[in-house]
DNA sequence: AATAATAACGATAATCATTATCAGTAAGAG
DNA sequence: CTCTTACTGATAATGATTATCGTTATTATT
C-alpha cells in the first residue's frame, strides 16, 4: 500500500483534503494494474479487501482523482469510463489499441518520440492559431485484435454494449 | 433533400434494407450541419419538420449508418455520444480540439497531412508487430477555449455534467 | 392483384453508468 | 472536549441508450 508521488498523501493536506483509505486503496488498485479499468472494475477489484467501501465512493474519489491529475479518464466507446494511473512527464508514455469486437485494449509505446514531436508542434500551433489553452490529448486506434480475426472472441463479457 | 453518396439508397437496398424517409432526414441533417450532434440534437432538429419521428427510431438509425460506415460516432467526454458524417478518403480529414470548460468543439485541418502521414506509418507498424487490423483512428486535443480563458463560459447549456 | 414475409416504425418500458442526496462518522482546529 | 467540515456508504434519482411490442409499409411470392 504505497505509492510513488502521492506517498504521505501532501498533495491532498496541501489542498485542505484527506488522504482517506479508500482514496489510498484506489490510487493502489490503479497502481498495481496499470490502467484500462472502468469504476466498477475498481470497485470488485477492492470489494474482496475491503468489503465496505460503496460504488458511490469510487466514483466520487475517480472524480477527485482526475481533477488533481493524478489519473486520467478514458472513453474508449464501451459504455463506460476507464481510468488509469497519470505517468510523469519523464515516464513512458503509451496510447491505445482498441479492438471493436472484444473491447480489449493494447498499450503500444512504439512510435511514441516521433509523435510526440508532431503532437507538441501540432499543439503549439493550434494553441496560437485558435487560442487555445491546450492541457492533454488522446489518440486512439481502432480495429480488429488477433483473436477477434479469427472468430475467437471470448475476450470480456461486456462485449456488444454499444 | 439529397446527398452525394447515398443518394438512390443503393447502398441501403443492396444490403436488404430500405432508404426510409427517416434514414433519409437524419443523414440529410447530418449532411447540412457538419457534425459534433448528439441523438437528441438530431431529434430535436428534425422534430420541426418532421414531428412523428421517435427517438428511438433515430438512435437506431444511427447505430445503422455507424455500422454501414456512413457516419462516425464520437465520444468527448461530455455524456453522449456525437456523430458526423464520414468524409470520402479524398475529402478533407479533420480532428477536434474538445474545451473541457463550455463543451465546445472545434474542428481543425491544419497539419493533417504530416499526420496522416505519420499515422498511416504507426497503423501499418502497429498492425504488423500486434496483428491488429486497424480501421479508424480518433486525435482530439482537451484544452479551454478562447472564450472560457476569459471566464466566459456562455456556451453549451449541458456544461457540466461529468 | 392478393397474400405472405419481413424491414422499419413510434411509443414506451427497461437497463445501466453515473450523480445527487442525506444522515452518520471521523479527522483536525481551537 | 467540542465544533467544523471532509468524507463515507446507502440509496434514490438522473439521463443516455437499448429492448420490447404491436403496427405499418415495402418487397417477394403466389
Amino acid at each position: 500500500m504505497q505509492g510513488p508521488i502521492w506517498l504521505e498523501g501532501g498533495l491532498f493536506r496541501k489542498q485542505g483534503l484527506r488522504f482517506t483509505l479508500p482514496r489510498r486503496v484506489i490510487l493502489d488498485t490503479l497502481c498495481k494494474t496499470k490502467g484500462h479499468l472502468s469504476a466498477e472494475d475498481i470497485y470488485l477489484r477492492i470489494h474482496d479487501s475491503y468489503p465496505q467501501i460503496g460504488l458511490a465512493t469510487v466514483y466520487r474519489t475517480l472524480e477527485l482523482l482526475s481533477k488533481m491529475g493524478l489519473i486520467c479518464k478514458f472513453d474508449f466507446g464501451d459504455g463506460c469510463s476507464r481510468y488509469e494511473l497519470a505517468r510523469a512527464r519523464d515516464e513512458e508514455h503509451h496510447h491505445h489499441l482498441v479492438c471493436i469486437k472484444c473491447g480489449k485494449i493494447t498499450d503500444y509505446s512504439d512510435f511514441v518520440e516521433e509523435e510526440t514531436r508532431l503532437i507538441r508542434e501540432i499543439e503549439k500551433a493550434l494553441s496560437r492559431k485558435y487560442d487555445f489553452q491546450i492541457n492533454s490529448h488522446q489518440l486512439h486506434f481502432y480495429g480488429v485484435c488477433k483473436d477477434c480475426q479469427q472468430g475467437n472472441n471470448s475476450h470480456r463479457a461486456k462485449q456488444e454494449r454499444r
